[in-house]
DNA sequence: AAGAAATGCAACCGCTTATAT
DNA sequence: TATATAAGCGGTTGCATTTCT
């Protein structure tokens, strides 16, 4: 027996919200707040919907700061370097993108981004080795515009012995992690993350999966040879320090984390099979490869592909077969 | 100019997760 | 601890608009 419907979708009005609706939500939750109850507010706001429908018109459409539009580059850097990172975990993405809803990010980059990205890669593919393209320079090469320094959460690098460091605004997310850490896995995070690590080669092959944790760097090389260390690796512990920093040890290996920015170290960045990512000071240096997210171009069409692997909807339709010479 | 095809995006569906009891 | 319910989330759909033939 299924759950029941959260409303009487016989007595609902569906489909498209008219201006007058849009005006009663907002005057309804400016003024009153949403209540936490998502389900009893369409009822007291005298409209004639679902309560999912009136959060998703909310938080896609009517809440304030919501910045509809083009997005920049250093929009395109962040959507891109994290769906290489975490996959199509558009909530996490959109925490980073102020005013970016998840619902515009993922529309943006079904409809967009990808063919963008892979656009780049049919006008290249004649000029260079698959791997020489790393997404940074893609991202770069698709813009008219150069930027040498992002103003975004993130930075990004294509040099050696540089890293993908969360630092500003993405400490948000350091906090945010942590909670998330504490054992709820998502099973299809982690088929997304196996899956990848079956599909990546060359530069990716410096990550791997270990209970539910995705882990760039060649930790499985610090293990004996012989593998039974490994198993010491594969328990993740946590505990809270105070002033929002704790340590995480996993395995044999400690690594502390803080809401306030890493303190020494290298910064490293780890995801777990949650979806949360988080910046670290390794204590112990050598155990990380470098470049853990210098993806290249064909990592990310992997990564697309694999993503629709059993769908119709593969990043081009069967029918455009312009790209798909390109690429078979 | 008209019809077909492609595109973009708002909204829905149903599953998972979190929380209350 | 188990169960029920609401919220959150990602995938998908449907339709209006734009572009192509």
């Amino acid at each position: 027996m299924g759950r029941a419907p959260c409303c009487d979708k016989a007595n609902v009005k569906r489909g498209p919200w008219s201006p007058e609706e849009d005006a009663k939500l907002k005057d309804y939750i400016e003024n009153q707040g949403t209540g936490g109850n998502w389900i009893a507010l369409p009822q007291k706001a005298g409209l004639k919907r679902c309560g999912k429908s009136c959060r998703l018109r909310w938080l896609n459409y009517l809440r304030p700061n919501i910045k509809h539009g083009e997005f920049s580059e250093d929009e395109d850097k962040i959507i891109c370097s994290l769906f290489a990172s975490i996959g199509s975990r558009w909530s996490i993405i959109a925490a980073q993108l102020p005013g970016r809803t998840d619902n515009d990010i993922k529309n943006y980059w079904n409809t967009k981004l990808k063919k963008k990205l892979m656009g780049f890669s049919f006008i290249h593919s004649a000029q260079r080795k698959p791997h020489q393209a790393t997404l940074l320079s893609v991202l770069q090469n698709s813009s008219s515009s150069s930027s040498s320094s992002l103003s975004s959460p993130l930075s990004f690098s294509n040099s050696s012995n540089s890293y993908y460091t969360p630092h500003g605004s993405f400490t948000d997310s350091v906090s945010y992690s942590s909670s998330l850490l504490s054992g709820n896995s998502s099973a299809s995070a982690n088929s997304i993350f196996q899956t990848h690590q079956e599909s990546f080669m060359g530069p990716m092959q410096n990550y791997q999966v270990k209970d539910g944790v995705l882990m760039f760097g060649s930790e499985a090389s610090c293990s004996s040879s012989d593998g039974s260390s490994n198993n010491q690796i594969n328990r993740v512990k946590e505990a809270e320090h105070g002033n929002g920093t704790f340590v995480q040890q996993i395995g044999v290996h400690d690594y502390l984390y803080s809401t306030s920015g890493v303190e020494e170290g290298t910064q490293k960045l780890m995801v777990s099979s949650a979806g949360s990512i988080s910046g670290w000071t390794e204590r112990q240096s050598g155990l990380w490869a470098e470049n853990p997210l210098d993806y290249g171009l064909e990592e990310i069409k992997q990564l697309i592909s694999t993503n629709n692997c059993n769908a119709n909807s593969f990043l081009f339709d069967e029918n455009k077969t312009e790209e798909r010479v390109v690429y078979y």
